[in-house]
RNA sequence: GCCAGGGUAGUCUAGUCUGGCGAGGCGGCGGACUGCAGAUCCGCUUUAGGAGGGUUCAAAUCCCUCCCCUGGCUCCA
């Protein structure tokens, strides 16, 4: 399996450092807001390296953050009058919401910055100790000419390069960024060794990673936002505190997702809630919306595009359930025929190829194809057969299952129809009324009885081979 | 300015690392099937690669030049 690793800047094989165990952390919000289509992507696409892991064996410990201290929360909570704590507590309840919604799997730890500041303030200890960072009048300084491998994940030059970042008098060199701050009147403060004060934003995710998985990992990701100066920052802060390099093997980075091709953000105000498209659009097709392009590319947002992913997503819930409608009929060949085995080989040859697209850099475009060649093939196989075989319809079954465990749709399936034996005989039972009543000629009786069913989410379909019912999607 | 990534049919998206018949989705049109409906299948749309050079038996892919776009360098997923 290979690995995009923004580090090298080149795909890589992909080898945990603890063999069967994957140690993942992923930058997550700050939670001042309710979260974007932007965010959603972000997440969907670790969610998606994540399951694509746990499906190869890999055990995921998995663990994501909270930034819940920070200034446009600070800033947030005096124009509203609300408190901090009401007002992260809300947004994170919001985000968590989303990610249920959207199928995110949960992280096994989601460490919120106020409830490690003794940490924190331990790991700037070190830093200071060895001699990394100093104590100012503004705060608490991270010194990065100590550092010598300092850009080696953005490629920025501290030599030609006038990184200006926050305007500080008390800094000894413009690019040193700050660890802790001293609260200002009216900011949420806590006491230090160095006076009270606050964290700064880097420090958290160096600290609460190391605290939760140890002081060498595997995966770190997040947007490509954050690869300068926040990643930049934390190898160097968590570097420098363990003495140990690399700090994490490898550095995944999703695309932003564009409108009119310019990145969506808060301060562009281009944004939709993840809530506002949510509310328009089934779960499954934003996933699938998300997941039609390459994680590292920018992915366009647009209406039509979502439009388009409801036809998509329709057209391989139709598979699923022309397969499911068959297969209640059909019986295990004990022989199979050439075209039958050639369907077989078909779909085998295009798993296979549907795990190698994945075992690129998670290639879910290219792996998608294979599911939608899957799908036209069986779907040919279900009109030209006569007699359709059980076992090579569950092959196809269970590619799409496998699939869709992957992506993270068709949950429907896993979560159950709701369907017992005695309902399907019902279906059954009318389904064969009514082909008597079509073959009396009594149509309008007999589309009462296709009425009805779709009312209750059944659908008939006549097919020269017969009468089939599906679960309406 | 420095760094990173792009420009592929009507449209969206892969393939570029590792050169070898340019793939998939959506849309549109036509056909098969059909009491109607629905689903599905088949065909067409489909000699598409920003521009110009070069290397090669062979270039979307490698090299050079140019044009255009986006992002990071201040908070960001």
């Amino acid at each position: 399996m290979k690995v995009y690793n923004t580090l090298t800047r080149r795909k890589e094989e992909f080898i945990p450092l603890e063999k069967p165990l994957v140690k993942m952390y992923v930058c997550g919000p700050t939670v001042y807001d309710h979260a974007h289509l932007g965010h959603g992507r972000t997440y969907v696409a670790f969610d998606l390296i994540r399951r694509y892991l746990e499906h190869r064996n890999y055990i995921v410990r998995f663990v994501m953050n909270f930034t819940d201290i920070d200034d446009k929360i600070i800033d947030r909570s005096k124009r509203e009058g609300v408190p901090i704590e009401d007002l992260t507590n809300k947004y994170i309840r919001s985000f968590l919401e989303d990610m249920e919604k959207l199928g995110v799997k949960g992280a096994h730890v989601y460490p919120r910055v106020s409830e490690h500041i003794e940490d924190i303030i331990h790991f700037i200890e070190v830093l200071i100790k060895k001699g990394y960072a100093y104590v100012s009048r503004g705060g608490v300084y991270f010194h990065v000419k100590k550092f010598k491998d300092y850009g080696k994940l953005s490629n920025v030059k501290l030599e030609e390069e006038k990184i200006h970042r926050v305007k500080d008098p008390y800094k000894k060199d413009p690019a040193d960024f700050a660890l802790w701050k001293f609260a200002k009147p009216g900011e949420p403060s806590w006491d230090s060794p160095w006076g009270r004060g606050r964290p700064a934003w880097h420090i958290e995710c160096s600290t609460m990673a190391i605290k939760y998985l140890g002081e060498c990992f595997d995966i770190h990701g997040g947007g490509s936002d954050l690869i300068f100066p926040h990643h930049e920052n934390e190898i160097a802060q968590s570097e420098a505190y363990t003495g140990k390099s690399p700090w994490v093997k490898y550095w995944i980075h999703t695309g932003f997702v564009t409108v009119n091709e310019e990145k969506m953000s808060k301060s562009l105000g281009n944004y939709v809630t993840l809530k506002e498209v949510l509310k328009r659009y089934d779960p499954e097709v934003v996933r699938l919306f998300l997941l039609q392009r390459h994680y590292r590319s920018p992915l366009e947002y647009s209406e039509e595009g979502l439009k388009d992913t409801v036809n998509t997503l329709e057209r391989l819930y139709n598979t699923l359930e022309n397969i499911d409608a068959i297969l209640r009929d059909a019986e295990v060949k004990y022989k199979l025929e050439k075209v039958e085995r050639e369907v077989q080989n078909t779909i085998t040859d295009l798993w296979a190829k549907f795990y190698s697209a994945m075992d690129d850099d998670f290639n879910t475009p290219e792996a998608l194809k294979c599911v939608f060649e899957v799908s036209t093939c069986v779907n040919r196989y279900i009109t030209e057969s006569n007699r359709p075989n059980r076992s090579t319809l569950l092959l196809a079954r269970d590619f799409f299952m496998t699939f869709g465990e992957i992506f993270g749709i068709f949950r429907r399936y896993y979560e159950g129809t709701g369907e017992d034996e005695r309902f399907k005989h019902l279906v059954d039972i009318l389904v064969h009324i009514r082909n008597k009543l079509r073959r009396e000629r009594n149509y309008p009786l007999a589309d009462e009885i296709r009425e009805e069913l779709k009312k209750i989410g059944i659908q008939l379909e006549d097919t020269p081979k017969g009468t089939i019912w599906k679960r309406m999607v």
